[in-house]
DNA sequence: GTCGTAGTACGACGGGCATCGTAGTATGGG
DNA sequence: CCCATACTACGATGCCCGTCGTACTACGAC
């Protein structure tokens, strides 16, 4: 079985996460797994790079402590670490998250 | 008299907000000013970083939309566009300075 | 006018980042 | 076992960013 790393609670640092999320794709996907309970596949949010460059940006995300990933068969699902976030930096990602979804209407 | 280019309220897009906030030079200088009433100059707040690059972080604040600059005599006053933010993304400002200042206690 | 203070402009440099294509590795299904 | 699907690894490329030093400009005080 496939394992990914995600860094803990307490290493989530707030320039990360803002770098994360500063960047059109990762805030694509973040207002994509905000907009659904269930964990989401890659392959489900068409992001308009190449597969490869997707890639990258999921890690980003992982790499940062935004996003879980973890592996189901030949899928990799993705879901918001809401919970973790919010206990760190309260009310910050449902900011950000109503901040972008105010201006993709615009 | 010198007189600096800010966007327009309109035109400031999240992308841009977030990553000025992605730095730590640039969060400390939007903590300071957010513990400050008054319009702060670029000297009373120490970077650690020598001039030219502080100069470099305080246009990229302004140009995102987050801080404005105006000339008194030799120096630069800065302050916060807490309105203008809170008016395209509430809230988004406050929860930003409230998780870096808690960052910064640990 | 001269001087000091505050900040700017410019060019350089090194590192990181977004992007891609190609080749490769799981995993599950027939 | 073979194949398709889903994603990864790797290397390349070009751009942007943080950093600096040096030389410069604006302003106020004397």
């Amino acid at each position: 079985m496939r394992v990914l790393d995600h860094p803990a609670v307490e290493d989530i640092r707030l320039e990360s996460v803002l770098h994360a999320l500063a960047d059109p794709r990762r805030l694509e996907v973040v207002c994509f797994l905000a907009n659904s309970d269930v964990e989401v596949p890659c392959s489900e949010i068409d992001l308009a790079v190449s597969k490869s460059t997707g890639t990258h940006h999921y890690r980003v995300l992982r790499e940062a402590g935004v996003i879980s990933q973890v592996y189901r068969g030949t899928a990799k699902l993705n879901s918001l670490r809401r919970a973790d976030l919010d206990a760190l930096f309260p009310g910050l990602l449902e900011r950000v998250i109503a901040a972008a979804t105010k201006q993709s209407r615009t």
